[in-house]
DNA sequence: ACCTGAACACCGTTCAAGT
DNA sequence: ACCTGAACACCGTTCAAGT
């Protein structure tokens, strides 16, 4: 019955996207996760030794890596089909987005980054293009993001806002800069 | 002799941005700062009623408004003049960072958002592109920032990027997307 | 009006102890 | 191996008190 589930640093961390998504970042601590785990906060150190510094990292992971998927078509079509699943993910756990803008994490981006620049580079551009776009595209994809979260928080601006068509708008001009 | 300096608004946010410029923001904290001023933390509270929100709102504030100056040339000139001077100030204040990216604060961007949309107006585009072409390169310019601020800071990178070329060339892109 | 001191309810983390 | 309980050094903030 009380035969509780044991602690995995996966549970751990999913508990943690879920307390994040419906309270906040600031909302996590230690003992809340414990809490939602059932378990004292002391437990988690045992499955990640590095505490809270190590949790985060693990949720940035979790979240900023998505690279380009495989597949053919069009390379404009590829990248504006990536962008907005990036931009759903980003924007599903907003909470978490101040830890992927701000912390140092070398790697979390490293993928995508790399994946963009491979497409870019199967579009004709040379390496230097293609590096240089991947970076605009990523800045574009991560500001766009990180604004509209803010908006959207805020609950500042017009109803009538059409916040997909403006990111779509945004996508189209940064795409047609790039190649 | 020990006749301190009055405590004020300015002076609280002046010494917390050089607190967080010199320890990271992680390291501000209203006791602390009571120490930076040489005065007891509850006494920020008679100057700033909301605490450590507030403070918050007023260091965004500080940093993040730059309207584009009022003066002439080609528009495309005076938005690389100005990008480079945001990413500038951007850059000086890191620390700022998350704070800029994910508060929502309503306002501090505004006067930014709203100057580049006038200079883009000026320049032929019509009122909704003019809001798209803003929105893009205001998205581009924090998020390349952010990026970069990552980058530096996690000292993972080549030693010999060029990040005034790679952020200049991203620029020159996004400017060619809009205008 | 402006600042202090003590206090409260929280944090993250360590460390010895339990099973 | 895995978890607990008590403890430590911090937080932000309130509130009565001093001047």
């Amino acid at each position: 019955m009380s035969q509780r589930e044991p602690l995995t640093r996966e549970r751990i961390i999913e508990t943690a996207l879920h307390l994040i998504d419906g309270q906040g970042l600031g909302r996590l601590t230690m003992r809340r996760l414990g809490d939602s785990l059932e378990v004292e906060a002391m437990a988690i150190y045992h499955h990640l030794p590095h505490g809270k510094e190590q949790l985060l990292e693990q949720l940035i992971a979790h979240v900023a890596a998505l690279p380009v998927p495989p597949g053919g078509g069009a390379p404009r079509d590829r990248l504006r089909a990536w962008a907005g699943a990036y931009r759903d993910r980003l924007l599903g756990h907003v909470g978490v987005m101040p830890l992927i803008v701000t912390r140092r994490n070398p790697g979390a981006l490293l993928s995508t980054t790399v994946s963009v620049q491979e497409l870019l580079r199967a579009a004709g551009l040379s390496e230097a293009e293609a590096a240089v776009g991947a970076h605009t595209l990523l800045s574009y994809l991560l500001g766009e993001v990180a604004l509209e979260a803010r908006e959207r928080s805020a609950g500042t601006s017009p109803d009538d806002l059409d916040w997909d068509g403006r990111f779509l708008a945004g996508l189209d001009r940064v795409l047609a800069g790039i190649a």
